[in-house]
RNA sequence: GCGAGAGUGGCGGAACUGGCAGACGCGCUAGACUUAGGAUCUAGUGGGUUUCCCGUGGGGGUUCGACUCCCCCCUCUCGCACCA
């Protein structure tokens, strides 16, 4: 053994030695107690690895070891997300090819995460851009098609007017392009494919109360679904058309204040109810707010509208009330349309004050509420000026003015949630090709499964153009087809679909990645599967991990998966900053471990990432500290250069590895790697301290760094002279019975402050213990000539006395 | 504005269910060994007017006892942003 712990050299010997051994692929067929550990896969930057990698995946390949060590065939596989806008944009900038770009990208990054020292078991990877891939991702849309969940609807799409293209959500930066910062993109619109996880909204959200998710990211889904309960009110128009206006309100209570409606600019009544008079102010409003749409959404401004010269009837008061047109009012929620009550709506009552239009106060707030001045109360409260309901809690108005509407026709209680379909169009190039065809015959004709894959040609020129669609449609030999029903020549989609769909099934791919005969095989699936741990961003909490559960769902519907949760548990990690910012590239604060590893070693730079601060809170990276882990390996190291055989541990030294032990399982269990690291630190400090060693204090010591240092702990497994992996050596077992300690200190406290300890046996009763409390001298002092009112004695911990 | 999370030594952070604030580490100070030290080891290290007092963003409260619970306020980070 060498004298000084070398990590370049252990560290390369230990990954040839793994990849000979495959120590890190497990028997799908033949484990018996499976355990899939899943890592969010990356999307392949060419950039490579930063530091905010080496934290995520170490943190979630300890917990992989971790369960490992206690005997479970653990399966921690990787791939790459490797379509998309991002590699799109990469080739485009320096002018190389996707197709050629992706595959080096895809090499470095591998090599980067091997260096990384993962328990990766490569022979299952996957790589979303590989038609053995993403063959199954059009037949996952081909079986949502088939099951009534994908439909084609005309939907805008980001224009950017400098760019002459189409942009990706992504690209759009508070609506503006995000590489002309000041221009506004504008909204066209196009015919693209939406997949309807609305449908799914309320079981998308009722799952969230048993699934064991990091409760960040569960209120994360809960707000993005954005469930009301509220009324849908239709109001007629007074034109005699027999027209109503459908508005949807989470405030019935507040009907008899609504003095006026108003739609949102896009709403397909426009057109047909405004009045003459008000026809060239209308289209002038609405076809600047449409082109303005995204700055729109920027931020709140100042109200604006128009008056569409039409009226319709409240319902409840029996008035006519003017309907405006306004951008606040958004059309892709409710139903694009809101009565507007501005005494209790503080955005129709800037609107009403910005147009002069009458504010009506219903709802009496309760006694002693201050209520701001210019401003609208949406509290709750006592009716008014509400005819037979006055009087009445405005909880109880809700639900008894919604009947009396439904009663009378004019409308019902109603549900409705922010989540909006997913639209997966994409009219770009560098994605799977949708897999449908349209004939002017037959209409709209899904490709047939045995026609997979509908491959992405290799074109040339991929930079999306001012035409608006996909450059593939540029391709004739790639969109000119005959139709699959009647032959006829017909034309291909030639949208791709979103990356989103690729990564929300990735995690049912990995265990049958090696068969090409099926997406996922039925029993690997059903034994491996739901994934037991699954580790990522944050910043996945809402798309990502929404839509793999839809799509997880939909599958189960379908009947092809035994379960609708994909994920078993699910743990969000920390975001890993740069002097206080995310780590861009433009902001040129990116850190790459490399340079770390090549000074350190993965073990070191493994151990120093988790030892930064909590797992699942992340923080600001910076270096200062990496040598107090450095020095912590390398005293390992010498304690096992110095392993003297014949030595016995002390029994305090023995009782400090189990306590360890129960410490550092405990935090492991819960990702706490930060305090089981410093456990193991006190550990060493503690060998130093009360040592010798002997042989199973220090094998202990090497299991329970395995995780977190795995070279480092094979190499020094085998110099104690074990010939197999540590990671095939089991976590120890601690005693309960050893963590009790025969003597106990106790804290004194007079008056809550700590005048003294005194130490006694663990067993020794409460009269004991104030007696020998009573005798401190620094306590005896603070006793003097008064009396104990109180005395407290919390077991193991302290004694407190009140005096007066 | 709404939602989530967080404010603790010079720094990163610890503290179970309300029970000795500052574990572990960095840094710093002193010493030992050494030709040498950016190696190793030992001791110390919240502040102060040092028998004692103060101290977990600020202000109140509950309690024998509060970083922890309650109320009000401030600051920061992240997410969403006119969702009726």
């Amino acid at each position: 053994m060498e004298e000084r712990y070398n990590p370049a050299v252990i560290e390369a010997k230990w990954q040839r030695r793994w990849e000979e051994r495959g120590t890190n692929r497990v028997d799908l067929e033949q484990a018996t107690r499976p355990y899939y550990n899943l890592m969010m896969f990356p999307y392949p930057s060419a950039e490579g690895l930063h530091v905010g990698h080496a934290f995520a995946f170490p943190g979630a390949d300890i917990h992989g070891r971790f369960r490992r060590l206690q005997g479970y065939d653990v399966f921690e596989p990787m791939g790459f997300d490797a379509f998309g806008i991002h590699s799109e944009n990469y080739a485009l900038k320096i002018g190389a090819h996707p197709a050629e770009l992706i595959p080096r990208t895809v090499a470095k990054f591998r090599s980067q995460l091997n260096r990384l020292g993962l328990m990766l078991d490569w022979s299952h990877a996957v790589d979303t851009t590989d038609p053995g891939y993403y063959r199954w991702t059009q037949w996952i849309f081909l079986k949502l098609y088939h099951f009534g969940l994908a439909e084609r609807k005309k939907a805008p799409v980001n224009w950017c007017p400098a760019c002459h293209t189409v942009l990706a959500n992504e690209q759009v930066i508070d609506g503006y392009c995000e590489r002309h910062p000041e221009v506004a993109v504008e909204q066209r619109f196009a015919e693209q494919w939406f997949f309807k996880i609305t449908r799914y909204a309320e079981r998308l959200l009722r799952n969230l109360d048993w699934i064991d998710w990091s409760e960040t990211t569960k209120t994360a889904q809960r707000n993005w679904i954005g469930r009301s309960e509220g009324a849908a009110i239709e109001f007629p128009l007074n034109d005699g058309s027999g027209l109503r206006i459908r508005v949807f309100t989470t405030r019935p209570d507040t009907l008899f204040g609504a003095t006026y409606l108003v739609l949102a600019p896009e709403h397909e009544l426009v057109a047909r109810i405004t009045s003459p008079a008000q026809r060239g102010a209308v289209d002038a409003y609405v076809q600047r707010t449409l082109k303005m749409d995204l700055v729109r959404r920027r931020s709140v401004r100042d109200k604006t509208g128009v008056f569409t010269g039409a009226y319709a009837l409240n319902p409840a008061t029996q008035k006519l009330i003017p309907i405006w047109i306004a951008d606040y009012v958004l059309a892709e929620y409710g139903t694009g349309a809101i009565m507007a009550v501005p005494a209790h709506d503080q955005r129709d009552f800037e609107f009403a004050a910005a147009f002069g239009l009458p504010v009506v106060q219903v709802i009496q707030p309760p006694p002693g509420t201050r209520v701001e001045q210019d401003t609208a109360y949406e509290g709750p409260g006592v009716l008014v000026n509400s005819g037979p309901f006055d009087g009445m809690a405005s909880a109880e108005a809700k639900k008894a003015i919604t009947a009396w509407l439904a009663e009378r026709g004019f409308g019902e209680e109603r549900v409705e949630y922010k989540l909006h379909d997913w639209c997966i169009s994409r009219q770009r190039y560098w994605g799977p090709p949708i897999p449908m065809i349209y004939c002017d015959h037959c209409g709209v004709v899904p490709v047939p499964e045995q026609d997979l894959p509908v491959l992405l040609p290799f074109v040339e020129n991929f930079r999306p153009d001012e035409s608006g669609v996909s450059p593939l449609a540029r391709v004739r030999e790639f969109y000119e087809v005959s139709c699959p029903r009647c032959r006829a020549l017909a034309r291909r989609e030639t949208d791709v679909s979103d990356t989103f769909l690729d990564s929300a099934w990735y995690f049912l791919r990995y265990p049958s990645a090696h068969r090409s005969d099926v997406a996922f095989d039925p029993e690997l699936t059903c034994k491996w599967l739901p994934v037991d741990m699954y580790i990522g961003g944050n910043e996945h909490a809402v798309l990502h991990l929404m839509y793999t559960r839809f799509i997880t769902m939909a599958l189960h519907d379908m009947g092809l998966l035994p379960f609708e949760e994909p994920f078993r548990k699910f743990r969000a990690h920390g975001l890993i900053t740069k002097d206080g910012a995310k780590m861009s590239k433009s902001r040129g604060n990116v850190v790459n471990p490399d340079q770390y590893i090549d000074q350190y070693g993965a073990d070191v730079f493994r151990m120093y990432m988790m030892f930064l601060g909590p797992y699942t809170e992340g923080g600001d990276f910076r270096d200062e500290g990496i040598a107090g882990v450095q020095r912590f390996l390398e005293a390992v190291w010498r304690l096992v250069r110095q392993f003297d055989p014949q030595a016995q541990a002390s029994p305090v030294l023995r009782r400090s590895v189990h306590r360890t032990i129960a410490k550092v399982q405990e935090d492991l269990e819960e990702l706490r790697y930060n305090t089981a690291i410093a456990a193991l630190m006190s550990l060493a400090n503690d060998i130093r301290r009360y040592g010798p060693p002997d042989r199973w204090v220090l094998e202990c010591l090497l299991i329970m760094i395995a995780p977190f240092a795995p070279h480092l702990a094979e190499e020094l497994w085998e110099a104690l002279g074990h010939q197999t992996s540590i990671f095939d050596a089991r976590w120890p077992q601690y005693d309960p019975q050893a963590l009790l300690e025969e003597q106990v200190e106790l804290a004194v406290q007079v008056n809550g402050k700590v005048r003294g300890r005194i130490t006694v046996a663990r067993t020794a009763s409460d009269e004991e213990i104030v007696r020998a409390a009573q005798e401190i001298p620094s306590v005896r002092a603070h006793l003097q000539g008064k009396t104990i009112r109180k005395q407290v004695v919390v077991p193991g911990r302290l004694v407190s006395f009140v005096v007066g």
